[in-house]
DNA sequence: ACTTTACTTGACGCCGGTTCAACAAGCGGA
DNA sequence: TCCGCTTGTTGAACCGGCGTCAAGTAAAGT
């Protein structure tokens, strides 16, 4: 009766293979529905594998979701490290061509991670806050370093909170393009390039 | 036991008025807490209501939650319709104040509404989603029919997208500017004017 | 007083999250 | 080859909030 990966004979897996293996799946669950849409034993039927074992790795659904919401934010972070140095201009477009790769290649990664804005508690707001803190801190600290534009970006009021309000219209922006793929990747990229400059203008 | 209200005796009410009252209460607590955080209980409990009663008026839990998302969309709505002719320079700095005027009177049916956007089943992101592409379709009209950004307008690629990204810009603003309230509205309207003029620069 | 109807009460089924004791697959040693 | 240990894994029972319902209570209108 379970629609477990076709009835493949069961493996044993490592704890890494495993874990890995879940949290891929709840990615791709997440990302297509909303949290308490989201069965776990739907999770374990898809990864062939029962109910019980899934509360084996992770202590409840919550936590669960946490750890999916994490493991994103690392592979984000870990694909979009920026390379200081490089001029705010060039590396605005070349962060965001890295970016938007990264969105393009993980789009259930992204749409599940995203999720936890609204739909998560405590704990896992506590780690998407980190990761877009993270993020922010990144981009805080290459507008401060460019000679155009640290002396402009010292002066504004409140960098901090430009930079959240762009991550969240980058966000948008891209969920709204995986959405329907009509735009190409380089006129998202020149149009939240465009709105990054216009905010600290 | 109950904390309803202190005892107080307990008042019979329009329907009305009931409903309003529990929408009100709904706003409160979905604002606070993730959706599932919610117990039906307790709304009915601040209330000074019984359980059995919120079922009289909503269906099930999720069409509450959507009638309190729903609410919201019209009670914002109804706050910034847009006057038609003004110069957009005007009407958008008029424009957020009135906005962020709603923000700060109904933070709670705010962050409630917000809360739709990733913690919504099917037929609440419907309900959002409506809301959002309303206000869309108000500035996007606002912005053609201005002598000085119509033209500008009709050649961006994308500006529906913009304006899309816009809205997440200043909604995360809002939503961190009502979290921890360092800074004034004037700074949060300019730069969220700012943050406009930019995107579709 | 009589009617209307907002509202209460409490018991019940359902269903998904959560727990836990037992099972079995791999592996090393004899 | 058998044994025994470790540990990935199972299945079923339990818990608790959602949602239903029928019968009753009391506050407002007339």
């Amino acid at each position: 009766m379970s629609a477990n990966q076709g009835e493949r004979a069961r493996r044993r897996l490592s704890t890494g293979e495993r874990r890995e293996q879940l949290l891929s799946v709840g990615a791709r669950l997440f990302s297509e529905s909303p949290y308490d849409d989201v069965w776990i034993e739907r999770v374990a039927d898809l990864a062939g594998v029962s109910r019980g074992l899934l509360y084996h790795y992770f202590p409840n659904k919550r936590d669960f979701f946490a750890a999916v919401v994490e493991r994103e934010s690392e592979r984000m972070l870990r694909m979009t490290a920026a390379e200081p140095g490089v001029p705010v201009r060039e590396q605005l477009t070349a962060g965001l061509d890295t970016y938007l790769g990264y969105v393009q290649a993980h789009a259930h990664g992204f749409r599940a991670f995203h999720r936890a804005d609204a739909a998560g508690d405590q704990a896992v707001r506590r780690v998407y806050r980190r990761a877009l803190a993270a993020q922010e801190k990144q981009i805080l600290a290459a507008l401060a370093a460019d000679p155009e534009f640290g002396p402009v970006f010292a002066r504004a009021p409140h960098p901090r909170l430009a930079v959240r309000g762009w991550l969240a219209f980058t966000t948008a922006v891209c969920l709204e393009w995986l959405r329907d793929g009509e735009l190409s990747r380089e006129q998202v990229r020149d149009l939240c390039a465009r709105a990054l400059l216009g905010a600290i203008a």
